[in-house]
Formats: structure tokens, C-alpha cells, sequence
DNA sequence: GGATATGTAACCATGTTACATATATAACAG
DNA sequence: CTGTTATATATGTAACATGGTTACATATCC
């Protein structure tokens, strides 16, 4: 009740991207997998990836050509679709970290601000 | 041409609604002055924000009640729209800075990630 | 029936671009 | 001194693109 605004969950803009990326350039794997992968990392502390966030997000960079897709037919298992980064992927991996890092005086700013004025402790 | 993806500047969600609040919290100010300070701050580094992403996101931060805003006008001046900080403002402010700083790990990782596959130097 | 596996339609929030408007003041032309 | 013009100050909206999320739908393997 009475209106309080919620923050939605990730500080990070395009984090579904960077953190598919992320796990998908050091090996290609299947989006169930590559969903179980992230949620059980530490990654993402509290929050999950929802498979409708996750396949969305595959077949958009995929459309992007930041991905690319091959059907795998395991036998006595389900089809599966194997992810790999592409070219253009991995250097925008590196495009979105070297971002991030440009603007960690910021982030550091804005933490040690938050620790100023509204904790005492450290 | 060749369709090299680029990242779009801000690596940060709600950056302009960070970096507005941020500075608003300390002096309530109008846009222009706002607008003034924040792009000769350290802050935005290379970026810039525009008179049309501020406004636009001043009023709806307006609506949703995280500010609020009364005209000045002062003599032989133009009149100005000054906003400050609501109380819901503040407490929002303190949730963007707080979910940053529990995706710290995350970014360092990130980072380190980077360092180790994409740079030799430190 | 539950775990594995993939997917789309629709929605909402946010950032951005491209415009539109208006006043105060300095500069210059006549 | 008066009129014009350019620039800085100041505010704003419409429209679009992107990205995250929800709510579903489907199918197979055990």
C-alpha cells in the first residue's frame, strides 16, 4: 500500500546480455543449461533468470549476430539448441565491460556517498 | 559499415534518475543549472546528457512523486522550475545505490574476467 | 507428474532523438 | 537611440528503440 517504489532487480544495463556472454564464450552450451549454470552461480546473488527472460534474450542477440545456434539431437535425450558466441559477440562482451570500468569512479562515488550519508558502520 | 554493434553509452540502469537524484539531494536546483552541473561533473566522463533526457525524466520522476517542483522567478531573470527531493525520492535513491553495491562482486568479476582474457597490463 | 527443454506475445520502463518554444542579453547596424 | 539578430538561458513533448519481465504454450523423457 501507499505507493512505495520499487527498484527493479539489476543495477546493470543489458546484465541478461553480459552474463549470457559472459558464461557462453568460455563454453558453448544449451539455454536449460546455460539458465541452471547462471542461477546456481553467485552471480546473481537473489535474483533468476526466468526462461522466458532467457530465450527471449538468446534469440535476440542470436537476430543480432552476437550469437549463433545449432540444433543438437542427443539420443535418448531431448533436441537441444547449442549457443556460441560469435565474433561480433565477444567484442561486445568487451564493449559492455569496458564500460563498466570507465564509469567505476562513479560507481565508487556513489557508494562511498550512500556510506557517508545514510551508514555509519565502515 | 559491416554492422559493428555498439554498445550504447550508460552501463548503469537508471543512470539519468542515479546521477539527477544524486546531485538534487544535496541542493534542490532547476534543470538547466542541473543539466549544467552534472556534464561538467566528473561523473558522465565522455557522455552528456541532453536537455530532452533530462526534462523528460524530471517530469516523470515528478509523477511518480520522487520529486517535486515549484517555480521561481526571479527579477530581470527567466523563471525556473526548481526541483527537490522527496522523501520516496531519497528512499529510491538509497535503493539504486544499495542494489549497485550488492552487484559489486559481479562487477569485480567482471572486470577480472576481462583483465585475464582481454589484457596483459595489470 | 515432474524434470528437461524451447519458445512467443505483450507489456512496461527507460534512454534517446528530433523537434518546438520563449525570454534575457549582448552585439551590431542604421 | 532604436531596431535587429544572435546567443545563452530555460523548459518541454512526441515518437521511437531497446531491454527486461510476465504470462502463457508446447513437447519429451523418465
Amino acid at each position: 500500500m501507499h505507493g512505495v517504489y520499487v527498484m527493479s532487480a539489476f543495477p546493470i544495463k543489458n546484465w541478461v546480455t553480459l552474463v549470457i556472454l559472459r558464461v557462453l564464450v568460455e563454453s558453448p552450451v544449451h539455454g536449460y543449461k546455460l539458465m541452471e549454470t547462471l542461477n546456481e552461480s553467485g552471480y546473481l546473488v537473489d535474483a533468476r533468470i526466468e526462461t522466458g527472460t532467457l530465450y527471449t534474450t538468446l534469440r535476440r542477440l542470436e537476430k543480432k549476430g552476437l550469437l549463433v545456434s545449432n540444433w543438437e539431437n542427443p539420443p535418448n535425450e531431448k533436441r537441444r539448441r547449442v549457443y556460441k558466441v560469435t565474433e561480433a559477440g565477444e567484442h561486445y562482451l568487451k564493449e559492455i565491460i569496458e564500460s563498466i570500468m570507465q564509469r567505476r569512479t562513479m560507481i565508487e562515488d556513489m557508494v562511498s556517498f550512500y556510506r557517508k550519508n545514510y551508514s555509519q558502520n565502515i
